[in-house]
DNA sequence: TTTACTGCAAATCCTTTGCAGTCTG
DNA sequence: CAGACTGCAAAGGATTTGCAGTAAA
């Protein structure tokens, strides 16, 4: 595991300094294993005790991602989605809409932005993708018409 | 083709009464055949000679959006991104960083969203795909050291 | 005539930024 | 100590909404 992290003195999470609200939000972060907004990380702070102001749980997302530990999926209501990226891989993720759950997957775009006839002359050089849905506990609670 | 519309008289473009400017706008929409915001349509309809209000620009493109006429395709530097959907057949869009050009393209991910092995019970109903990258034009630039 | 659409301006809302103080390294 | 981080409050910027007037059907 690339990230065992979060639980070393400094410079992890990708900080260069690291108080006790940062640590508190960066685990908040890798606990929920879904997508959440910086409000829900603001929230879940403050639920563990150790409450952060909007602006510093912004500034501290924004370090996770420019060190590559979150990134943003998507959006929910007008707030931005953010993910916890498992690894330093190329991957994409899976959001299910009956949870909110997050799963990484293997990028289903680098197989065909190297060949395919459509793309007629055009280099592909970066691409978003997220994939909303069901997760298999969802879509089974909806075929049973939960 | 299941869009002539455009030059019929009314109930057009999914809107309920057809009023100069929304009808400026739909044509703006239609006529970029790229992605566009909001923004692009309403320096597009003044252009045009028929100026529109910030606000009429967003009810009508809401308007086509519930509609299905347009879709939101993603965003471009904190504006959200429109596309018009030239049917309804799913499809996805190149964006040339160089030009800013924006193309359509067949969806690259159905092929893998119906059988991925690693979507392990994940199933994807809905996705979001943005290609950004290269037109062969500008690609042939770079290349010449443009 | 009915009522959808327009446009301005005010209101929202998420996110960013300025600044002075605090705390990590 | 140096300078990163914090928090408050104000700023910023896209999008929405209220309302009275205009015009499509």
């Amino acid at each position: 595991m690339q990230q065992s992290l979060g639980r070393e003195a400094s410079n992890a999470y990708g900080f260069r300094r690291v108080s006790p609200q940062r640590r508190a939000i960066a685990d908040a972060a890798l606990g929920l294993d879904g997508a959440f907004t910086v409000d829900d990380l603001t929230r879940n702070v403050a639920l563990a005790g150790q409450p952060a102001g909007a602006a510093t749980v912004y500034r501290a997302v924004a370090a996770m991602e420019a060190a590559g530990w979150v990134e943003r999926v998507g959006e929910r209501g007008g707030h931005a989605l953010f993910a916890h990226c498992s690894d330093g891989h190329h991957h994409h993720h899976l959001v299910c809409e009956g949870c909110g759950t997050v799963r990484a997957t293997a990028c289903p775009v680098e197989r065909i932005t190297q060949d395919s006839p459509e793309l007629d002359g055009f280099v592909v050089t970066r691409h978003e993708v997220t994939l909303y849905g069901l997760c298999p506990q969802c879509a089974v609670q909806r075929a049973d018409g939960a």
